[in-house]
DNA sequence: TTTTATAGTTGCATATTACAACTGTTGTAT
DNA sequence: ATACAACAGTTGTAATATGCAACTATAAAA
C-alpha cells in the first residue's frame, strides 16, 4: 500500500529529524555558542567570506536576524564585520583566528560523528543509504507542502 | 573511500533537514499555531491524554517550557488541562474538539505532503529509501555525538 | 511519621525571530 | 545629469521560546 509506504516514511524521518535535532544542540553547546551562531560560523568558515544578505539567505532567516547574530559573533570575537571596498552597501563577514578554531572544531566533531554514523552501517547497504537520501531529497523538492 | 561516504552522508542530511525544516515552518504557520504549539498539537493528538513532564520529554523541552506552552494552548482553546483524579500530581493533558479540528488538518496535510513525497520517488526505489532511512537511525542512535 | 522524590507553576534572564522604518549606496531611466 | 528605484544593512519594537532555579503540592519511601 502507498499509504502505509508513505506512513512509514514519515515517522522514519520524524526520528531521524528528532535524533539529528539532538545532535545539533549537544553539537553547538559544546563550544560556547548557540545553535544560530553554530549555524552561522559553519558557513562563514566554508565561504571564507559572505556579505550578510547571502548568509541570510543561506540560513533562511531575517536579514535583520543575522546582522545580530553577527554582531554576536563580532562581539565574542569569533567573526569580523568589513565594508566592501568594491561595493559598500555590503559588508564582508570572514572568521577571526578564534572562529576559525571553533569551526574546525565543529567540523572536526561533525566528521567524527558521521564517519562512526556510516561506519554503523552495513558496508553492503552504505552506497543503497546514500542513494535514498539523494532520492528522498529529490522527491522532497518536488514537492512543496500545501496548507490550506 | 570511507570518508567521502561520510562527508557525502552529511551533506545530504543537512540538505534533507533544511529542507525539512522548512516544511515544518510552512506548516505551522498554516493554522495559526506556532512551530511548538504545532508539536505539542501532534503529540496530544496522538496520545489522546498526556501529562506535561511526559509531553515535555517527547518534545525535549523543560516542563516549564512546556507548562507554558499548554497555557497558550488552554487560552486559545485548543487544548484541556485537568487535575488527575488518581494522582493529583499530574495534571491530564488532552485537546478540545477545536484543537482536533487543528491537528486533524495537520496530520491530513502532513498525509498528504508525504504521500507526494513517497509517490515521486521511483516505484522500485520505495523500499530501499525505506530500508535506508531505518537503517540510518539505528546508525544514529548508536552513535552519540562526543564533544570535546 | 518524617523524609524524599516527583509533577507542575512561576519569576527571571536571555535568545531568537520577523516586520517595519530608517540610512546609505548603487544602478537605471528619462 | 538628475531624479528615482532597487538593494544592503541596521535598529526599534514586539512576540515567542527557552532554561534554570525557587516554590507549592502531592505521593511514595524510609
Amino acid at each position: 500500500m502507498i499509504d502505509q509506504g508513505s506512513g512509514t516514511l514519515r515517522e522514519l524521518i520524524r526520528v531521524l529529524v528528532r535524533n539529528l535535532g539532538i545532535l545539533e544542540k549537544s553539537d553547538a553547546s559544546c563550544c560556547g555558542v548557540t545553535i544560530t551562531q553554530c549555524h552561522a560560523i559553519v558557513e562563514i568558515g566554508r565561504l571564507g567570506k559572505v556579505s550578510l544578505v547571502d548568509l541570510a539567505d543561506l540560513l533562511d532567516v531575517d536579514k535583520s536576524t543575522m546582522s545580530r547574530t553577527v554582531n554576536n559573533l563580532v562581539d565574542t570575537g569569533l567573526a569580523l564585520r568589513e565594508l566592501d571596498t568594491d561595493n559598500r552597501r555590503y559588508v564582508v563577514i570572514q572568521l577571526t583566528d578564534e572562529g576559525r578554531k571553533v569551526f574546525l572544531s565543529i567540523e572536526k566533531s561533525m566528521e567524527t560523528y558521521y564517519k562512526d554514523i556510516f561506519c554503523s552501517i552495513p558496508e553492503e547497504k552504505r552506497g543503497q543509504v546514500l542513494e535514498s537520501l539523494t532520492l528522498l531529497t529529490d522527491a522532497a523538492k518536488k514537492n512543496k507542502c500545501v496548507v490550506d
